[in-house]
DNA sequence: GCTTCCATGATCAAAATCGAAATCGCCAAT
DNA sequence: ATTGGCGATTTCGATTTTGATCATGGAAGC
């Protein structure tokens, strides 16, 4: 699935030209995106849980000269999903 | 963030009431979720990629009285960040 | 705005994954 | 059709993940 596709989605329910649907999953994707990187945690129930988190792992490795390398402090974004997606049954 | 504050970032942007606003996340979310569910994976260039995987692991543990327990088989979904968000710098 | 309801956080241990690097093919987005 | 983001690849060890249970705080309704 990717953007078009959920821009379709929101077309079939809601009176929206495709354009207008465009912009709205740009303008929540771009919202979240700022949130996130503004290291605000964001949480919709039954959904998920976006969460920043410090990463604490300091080592890493060149695939090329195989040597470790230094992997510098920073942040990661987890999701956590929410319960409806939790248990997924194998078909 | 929660759902309502992502409701009000749209109104702000487009001409929609707060109900119409809230039925867009709850339908975005709704569609992913199925799509999820129905093992198909989400790629939003940008933002990131949620991937329906295999659950390799099969131990978990019960609080209580410390015993280990057989997770069943399943699926879990993971999120991997895209680009603009991979890379956070420390405040 | 306040209250109710229910999803989420914490906890345990151990196995699995992540993280970085550089590069190319593939595909999402425009 | 063009652009450039994403997956995969390798290695190794520290971090994370995974479920059950209860309390709590976030989400939703009035």
């Amino acid at each position: 699935m990717i953007k078009i596709e959920i821009a379709n989605a929101l077309m079939q329910t809601l009176p929206v030209s495709k354009a207008t649907a465009l912009q709205v999953v740009d303008l929540l994707t771009d919202r979240m995106k700022k949130a996130l990187l503004d290291g605000e945690r964001i949480e919709i129930r039954g959904f998920g849980v976006f969460e920043p988190r410090p990463r604490k792992r300091g080592l890493g490795r060149n695939i090329k000269t195989g040597q470790s390398v230094e992997i510098p402090k920073g942040k990661s974004i987890r999701f956590k999903a929410g319960k409806d997606l939790r248990d997924i049954e194998v078909k």
